[in-house]
RNA sequence: GCGAGCGUAGCCAAGAGGCCUAAGGCGCCUGUCUGUGGCACAGGAGAUCACGGGUUCGAAUCCCGUCGCUCGCCCCA
């Protein structure tokens, strides 16, 4: 039998209500902050996340759904949303609309990973960039959305850490620092922090590693690198998150692993944080329009897993309302009453109602039953008697009451109903 | 990519070499109730015991491999 390919999953009708819910919550809250929605294909030349996400990232280097197509393009299956929201912006010459341009997204990813808690070679994000304003204030909007929107989920045991790691000025001379200070303390290092040391140094900040953190607690600080412009918009950043009541922590490790961050990075937990615990991470991306060919163009955005969000939503207990179900169940005995039930079912969507109709093979009570597992409110019952005399029985499957009623006075109320 | 645990019907599971033509529960279907749900009772359907190979007179049970899931690392949402 086939199964899901690894690391995949199939969302299946009784999981959809926590998709609907988070959507409807995030779609409200980005449109009141003036986003408007973006979809990009799936796939994109490869690349786009080549240049962008950067070459020597795990993203780039052994993550991606790589292939050649059938006419001989190199395409890639998106590992990241904030990359093709960029080309688009350029594609489309957005910059010729008011800046900054605010979009949001809903889109699949697709990693190479192996997959445990929280981590799927598929998952579903939701996102949101600013692009064309290089303002903190912006920054802080960015990151109060992204924590408001985590309120009105529901997730309110969660902690928001920010740091600076400086611009394209400023970075080469810290990592430069960092280098010679982890160089000088080489032979306490973990095997993974000696490699991490050519290839991507701010990561030796994050290692877990019990010695290796040690000495992370007394390595130099991006913050106390900035060039003035940087530090400028970094305490910026933090009054205004204070004037907005954003309770943050700076984390003085926390970096990211995509290469075209530029000042401001963020990541929200939940308290109780496992492994695969963050679930929303962004920042600033000042040279990554200019990185991509257009001019230079300030960006930030965050992403926020979708599958790590319903994973907390059940965690923390948060009630997630049920998508209702149809009206009304449309029960029929009897051969001639099945073309009366299929006739009355139909009218019933017509005039902007719900039903089912319901599968005339069984004995009434099954039917009955049927509408009782499946919540339906209201069962119509159509037999030989009812449809002789013009009439429907309605019953109330809450107040187990029912009364008959003629079947044109109930059609002309439903359609009362939905004017 | 590395390390550890697990894999019995749609779901939860008992089972530890022969008494397994695999227990029980949930769910599903039917009946008790000739046209009326939720409760109860009775019955029924549903499993090549993840897959492949091996050991053995005999394997769900032991061994090996593969696949999948879970947890940790790495990395990230």
């Amino acid at each position: 039998m086939y199964q899901a390919p690894r690391g995949t999953a199939d969302l299946l009708p009784e999981e959809q209500k926590y998709r609907r819910y988070i959507e409807s919550k995030a779609v409200a809250l980005a449109r009141s902050y003036g986003y408007g929605r973006i979809d990009s294909p799936v796939f994109e030349d490869a690349g786009l996340f080549v240049r962008s996400v950067g070459e020597g990232t795990d993203i780039v280097e052994k993550e991606m759904y790589t292939f050649e197509d059938r006419g001989g393009d190199l395409v890639t299956l998106r590992p990241e949303g904030t990359a093709p929201v960029c080309r688009a912006y350029l594609e489309h010459g957005m910059h010729n609309l008011p800046q900054p341009v605010r979009m949001y997204y809903f889109c699949p990813v697709f990693r190479y990973e192996r997959p445990q808690a929280g981590r799927f070679r598929q998952h579903h994000q939701f996102g949101v960039e600013v692009l064309g304003d290089a303002n903190p204030a912006v920054d802080a909007e960015v990151i109060e959305l992204a924590w408001r929107l985590m309120h009105s989920l529901g997730l309110t045991d969660i902690e928001l850490f920010i740091n600076s790691i400086g611009d394209g000025e400023s970075r080469p001379q810290y990592i430069e620092e960092l280098k010679s200070y982890y160089t000088q303390r080489l032979a306490a290092l973990c095997q993974d922090c000696r490699s991490r040391l050519e290839r991507n140094p701010l990561r030796l900040l994050d290692c877990k590693v019990e010695n290796c953190r040690g000495i992370g607690e007394t390595a130099p600080r991006s913050v106390d690198h900035l060039d003035p412009e940087s530090l400028d918009h970094w305490e910026k950043l933090q009054s205004y998150l204070s004037a907005m009541d954003i309770p943050y922590q700076v984390d003085h490790r926390l970096v990211r692993g995509l290469d075209y961050y530029s000042r401001t990075v963020f990541e929200i937990q939940p308290l109780d944080a496992g492994a695969q615990s963050t679930i929303c991470g962004g920042g600033r991306y000042d040279g990554l329009i200019e990185q991509l060919g257009g001019r230079p163009t300030p960006g930030i955005g965050f992403g926020s897993g979708l599958e790590r969000l319903t994973l907390n939503l059940k965690r923390s207990g948060v009630e997630v309302p049920d998508e209702p179900s149809p009206s009304y169940l449309v029960a029929n005995v009897g051969d001639d009453a099945r073309l009366h039930a299929l006739e009355l079912a139909s009218r019933i969507r017509r005039a902007g109602a719900g039903a089912i109709l319901s599968s005339g093979s069984r004995a009434l009570r099954g039917q009955m039953r049927q509408a009782n597992a499946l919540g339906i409110p209201y069962v119509l019952i159509l037999g030989d008697d009812e449809i002789s005399r013009g009439e429907v029985v309605i019953r109330d499957m809450a107040t187990s009451t029912q009364e008959t009623a003629s079947l044109t006075d109930f059609l002309r109320s439903l359609e009362s109903n939905g004017q």
